[in-house]
DNA sequence: CTGCATGCAAACCGTTTGCATCCCC
DNA sequence: GGGGATGCAAACGGTTTGCATGCAG
């Protein structure tokens, strides 16, 4: 019933766009890849690249991460997988934790919702922040 | 470590705020909730409506709720449970599925984060939503 | 009397949109 | 030549903040 990926057009700032994209594993927010991007084509417009991210999402070539805190993140990973946050600094990673199926089945009993599926993020300290934590909590023991 | 509920005063506004947020567990808005409230006090300001709810948020009474969609949403429910949210009209219930604790866990080897919790939310298509759909369905294939 | 809380309005930030121009087909 | 895509800038919606005033302790 979706478009399907093959009918966008593949433009210049599109494909830049998603080779930026696709090159980290940061899920890099639209203004950070407008950054990334501008290295490669320093006149493009932050308005552009919101309008082909968002026709990338639409068309299933990438995802938008709509979880928890603030500006949106994008990620050229289209199957379905999950994410940590770093509740310090923000950073987001991949979790390769097996989708969990039943999960939606044990929901769809609990409610009158046809359920389609589910978002999953897990909150946790990434490892520089526990680096930089203990160093400050060392600091403050000293002191 | 964080700071006890206990060290909040509760003013007028808060209290009502919270009154109000208890009332009704549609998980409103900061605008909704602002609108609710106007009906006891018309002369609050909404910046007084978010200043609160972030108080009491930062010492546990409530709960922000940072999934997906646009606006946060806040819920005086404090016990960890999970939500279903209408990927048609925005609407957030509760989903009363016990947390999956394990979940964590197996996250936690997975990755190299310090795994704190995690945010799991439903997504699906709500009664009313879903009433609406057929009946438009059924239009379509009569005309 | 003192300080935190309030109402108000302006600022902010991420995102969207209108428009004239440009480029590809 | 025509239609979609672009760059730019203004608008927008949600949220935050600065400030003068008000109120509770």
């Amino acid at each position: 019933m979706n478009t399907p990926p093959s009918m966008v057009r593949l433009t210049t700032q599109r494909q830049i766009l998603l080779e930026e994209l696709s090159k980290v594993n940061t899920h890099p927010t639209a203004c950070e890849l407008y950054k990334m991007v501008q290295k490669r084509l320093p006149r493009i417009g932050l308005g552009t690249v919101y309008r082909n991210l968002e026709i990338m999402v639409d068309s299933g070539i990438i995802l938008k991460l709509e979880l928890g805190g603030e500006q949106k993140r994008f990620d050229a990973t289209t199957e379905p997988h999950y994410h940590v946050r770093c509740t310090v600094c923000g950073k987001m990673d991949d979790v390769t934790l097996q989708v969990q199926e039943e999960i939606t089945k044990k929901a769809a009993e609990k409610t009158s919702y046809k359920i389609i599926g589910h978002l999953l993020e897990f909150t946790g300290e990434c490892p520089d922040c526990q680096k930089a934590q203990a160093a400050k909590t060392k600091e403050a023991d000293t002191a």
